[in-house]
DNA sequence: TGTAATCGACTACGGTTGTAATCTTGAACC
DNA sequence: GGTTCAAGATTACAACCGTAGTCGATTACA
């Protein structure tokens, strides 16, 4: 099997910023990841040089020389990032039952009337 | 309005195990929150008791004294905090929508028979 | 061809986290 | 009353994180 992504290394916050920049566009340069992303967080360049930098050490990001210059390129797709995450939320706190984290939300009313027309449609599609 | 838990101090994963200790139950002194929690994750009594202080700090835990001791008790509900937790989750990964991380649970496979079973029970009681 | 601009690499530095040892103080025991 | 024990307070320290400045090399322009 094909190079298995050995250690998905935790992106933390800040990182994760850069990495939606590359998710929703890439290739991108180091520039063009911080138009996209400085301006918002208030950010330098340098930042943003720093967190690609850290986030190629974690071999989330990839580089494509071009040039002088490299071309970033995400290497861990955002869905097995938002997995990942998701499922150690559900872990943690809700000992690994996503309906415990549904039941939660309902109860703390943090699902809209939207949120429960959508799972509704989405439960009657997937009994389907 | 009485006192309102001012700022929602971060809580760590390791602090969050100590937490869970608390949760379950209390008052404890810190021995007896060391021996909930220290084997399973391989902890000495000084941890544990550093971990107390950091919470206290952060305001998370109240203490009260007992003889020479204190008491241990949470002074955030874990309630809040998995509120918390699961808002941040949603609004980092998914805009916001709750939907949306339910539907990316399901797509990716991460919804057991028995978890859409129960989120249906639940939509079902909310509805009414 | 010398100089300026650009780019990644390296360094920095304070804060948080994980993990723990040591210090201090008060109590209990002999 | 001096010694030992238990408990919290203080200190430690490396890794990681947020944020950024500086360095060295290469390129491009004058």
């Amino acid at each position: 099997m094909a190079e298995e992504s050995a250690n998905p290394e935790r992106i933390s916050e800040a990182e994760q910023a850069v990495m939606e920049a590359l998710w929703a566009r890439s290739p991108l340069t180091a520039n063009e990841v911080a138009d996209a992303v400085a301006p918002a967080r208030g950010w330098t360049l340098a930042t943003v040089k720093t967190l690609l930098s850290r986030l190629v050490a974690k071999q989330a990001v990839q580089t494509a020389p071009d040039g002088k210059r490299f071309l970033y390129s995400p290497r861990v797709a955002r869905v097995d990032f938002a997995t990942g995450e998701s499922k150690r939320l559900v872990d943690r706190l809700f000992g690994g039952s996503a309906a415990g984290l549904f039941a939660h939300l309902a109860d703390a009313e943090a699902l809209t009337d939207k949120d429960l027309t959508q799972i509704e449609a989405l439960l009657k599609e997937l009994r389907k």
